[in-house]
DNA sequence: CTGTTAGCGCTTTCAC
DNA sequence: GTGAAAGCGCTAACAG
């Protein structure tokens, strides 16, 4: 079934039908509206994409590039899971198509923009800087989430991570801890793990309390591996609290106090960060700053789609607050 | 930058560039295979999807279908997001796009499959008996995996539930457990699950042992609720161990115990199923059933590719095996 | 309000 | 070994 045998069977011109399938009902009159769209339905007609993508320079597909390794199974982590998850739910529900595409090489990224004539592009994580250089990021209206760095002319949408970790600082210092440390996600060059350090500092200076060096870890390695954790941990100074980057970083870590019979909160208090569904399954649960994916997927794609429909407008940047989430990982060390 | 154009600077015909780039190699000379890669280098062309799939009449897109109620965030569910994750890994190895869709409604799949000229679908999951109508499930080659009803002539990749049930049958009686109860993922026609409780209930026949029908829960709600499952618990013939037909609802059910003073595994056991990261987050860790996910996705991908290549392949089954995963959430009676 | 027509970028016979 | 040409299914001017 192709557009042009409705077109015959209706007795009328394909651009009629390509207009009643488009929306654009002002120049056809009522009734062959209606018997062209009867018999749509009754030959159960779908379009072809690609055809429709050829014609139309431009399809309704949307990227969605994951800064991964390669072959790394990106949905393993939970917040990825999550965030992707409700892009997708937010781009279908607009009638676009995810396309979901991890990689660390900036040529799949062109790949995908140019050879499938993607409407749009979401970008998720730090790109290598090669990313400044793909001259379609300047023509494929984009949004950058999860990073700092931006293009010129492109959008984007963050979490106030800054702000973020200076809740941590002053919530543990209220708590009355005074030796913390803090594990980011990964040795990427992640801004965001920057960002929500730099705020932890903040927050603890108002305090007059210090990060040292040697508890700012820049990989969970430490976590994964009780031999060096617990090598941190019988030094005289040792913190007392740890601020992960990530409630995946949390969940490990607990497990690997619990494992070497530490006790959280009573021993060694712990502080997340995104409040995913692990963030209950700790034991105990999880203390940590919230952000609302499901908000974050709706502003992106929103934004996205506006730059879509409207080609020429200027880009925009929209932070997202966080919260406190207090469970029951935190020890209060006041009395 | 287009075909035509590598084509004219080459001084070749677009027939020429065509079979290079598609590996024709047989019909073109050695240098100019070399000159137009040479071409195709420098001027950064990549293919355009959307021309190709037109004229093949067959794009490079498998569609990946996962049953869930519309709007629904699957990336949540964690087996959902490790089985997506995976195919999505495996595709991509291949030179496959994943077109990732949830949905309930028939509808979706064939405007997916018609619409996108897709190579190949996998499905995840119980559809409703609507699918069975689908002429193009018989025309486009298919795997389904993570149910048990089948379309003539479609390929299937499962787990052996049944044996998965009754290891875990076996296990809990073994470690002295004679009252048991069953908890399913959720109360839709799902027939893995009921694989799963029919091989649990085989594997307790064989010590006599008898699953009490009120103790069948055809829904995670209990776990959900601490009142419903306190009043279980409180009855005089209160089960001792739960097997869960997933690790999700394993975790959301120590989870409750753990919140409503219960202690796992002293007061009451609990085996789940997947053996996922989640697994070992939870306070016991959690004793499982283990499933290769990432194997499975293997099979299926190469399974469907081998469909894909040659058409009239018959039709395949493959069961892949599980087996106990021994941590500690299951008490020992025997003594 | 409706039809004609010329592509979109690529593949694929079929000649040469 | 290479080229010419006819489409794939749809859209978008432009006529009428």
């Amino acid at each position: 079934m192709t557009l042009k045998e409705i077109a015959r069977t209706a007795g009328v011109s394909t651009a009629t039908v390509s207009n009643v399938i488009n929306g654009n009902l002002h120049h056809v009159s009522a009734d062959t509206v209606e018997r062209i769209q009867n018999i749509i339905q009754e030959s159960g007609y779908v379009p072809n994409q690609a055809a429709r993508s050829l014609a139309q320079r431009e399809s309704k597909v949307v990227a969605v590039i994951i800064q991964a390794i390669p072959n790394e199974n990106i949905f393993r982590n939970p917040y990825t899971a999550e965030y992707v998850g409700a892009l997708t739910v937010e781009l279908y529900r607009h009638g676009y198509f995810p396309l979901i595409r991890s990689t660390d090489d900036y040529r799949d990224v062109v790949a995908d923009l140019r050879g499938w004539n993607v409407a749009g592009a979401i970008f998720s994580g730090t790109f290598p800087r090669h990313l400044k250089n793909i001259k379609s990021l300047t023509t494929v209206p984009t949004v950058f989430t999860d990073c700092y760095f931006r293009i010129p002319g492109t959008n984007h949408v963050g979490v106030d991570d800054v702000s973020g970790g200076q809740l941590a600082g002053d919530y543990l210092a209220q708590m009355g801890h005074k030796r913390l440390a803090f594990i980011a996600n990964s040795i990427d060059e992640s801004d965001v793990d920057q960002h929500r350090l730099q705020g932890f500092r903040e927050g603890l200076a108002a305090y007059d309390i210090t990060l040292t060096d040697d508890f700012v870890l820049p990989t969970p390695a430490n976590v994964y591996n009780p031999d060096l954790l617990k090598n941190l941990l019988q030094r005289p100074d040792a913190p007392t609290a740890f601020f992960c980057a990530s409630d995946r970083v949390a969940a490990q870590l607990i497990q690997t106090l619990n494992h070497l019979n530490y006790r959280v909160p009573d021993d060694i208090s712990v502080v997340g960060f995104d409040n995913l569904p692990t963030a209950e399954l700790t034991h105990p649960p999880l203390t940590t700053l919230a952000q609302d994916i499901d908000q974050k997927a709706h502003l992106v794609v929103d934004m996205l789609i506006r730059h879509i429909k409207q080609k020429d407008l200027a880009p925009e940047r929209t932070l997202l607050g966080v919260w406190l989430v207090e469970r029951q990982s935190v020890a209060d060390l006041n009395n």
